[in-house]
DNA sequence: CTCCGCTACTCGGTGATACCGTATAGTGGT
DNA sequence: ACCACTATACGGTATCACCGAGTAGCGGAG
């Protein structure tokens, strides 16, 4: 599959919240679970741009804690307005993807 | 349902696209079919936007006609690399929308 | 013991895209 | 004469994913 870049444009950021909420992750980790989910081609630095950002506008918790395989780790978990984005993140994906999928059947 | 146009990103190209191949249409009246579809705040400058980026790849045909109830009337029609893209475009959406509704459902 | 590989995070800069506001222009109604 | 609707163009903006280089900790091969 070519360059799915521009498609996961608004879309990412959900995924890494859904990630953080369905447990306490980090970075890497995450990055490792979207290469296994099929977005083969995300790589560490777009993640951490993406935790960077959740932090900034406080949607997350952090808490660092060393690693014994590497140096320390961020561990990342929803606060309440966290989860409130990632509900509304999902009610917007539904909104759009059943749209563009009755497009897709010729709805019109 | 508030502002949809990050996660629009990447994919009204594609909607776009879609209109085009099953019907030879223009501008004004591809944003009103946008806005019935569900995609009340896509505005016409935004459809010109993209209509113009398709003519510059030239995955469109363009003519011009004159239209009775105002200024003259642009066109579009796809062309084999207009249909070619938007097939691309589909493989792609599945593709993305498959794993994001796996995630969605807690598949890891 | 030094180099390499894997783990792990940061940050400045880039390119693509949708959006906004404004301008231009044709037609018809008041 | 003005306004509403139709119709297109264009310069500037914000956001986002991506890229590359840098920093740093740990363990194993040579």
């Amino acid at each position: 599959m070519d360059d799915l870049t521009e498609m996961l444009k608004g879309t990412l950021e959900g995924c890494v919240l859904e990630i953080i909420g369905s447990e306490e992750t980090y970075g890497y980790a995450i990055t490792r679970q979207l290469n296994e989910l099929g977005f083969a081609d995300v790589v560490e630095g777009t993640v951490y741009t993406i935790l960077l950002r959740l932090e900034r506008n406080k949607l997350v918790q952090v808490t660092k804690r060393p690693s014994g395989v590497g140096p320390p780790r961020k561990f990342y978990s929803l606060n309440d307005a966290g989860r409130e984005e990632l509900a509304k993140f999902w009610a917007k994906w539904q909104y759009v993807s059943s749209r563009i999928n009755k497009l897709k059947e010729g709805g019109r």
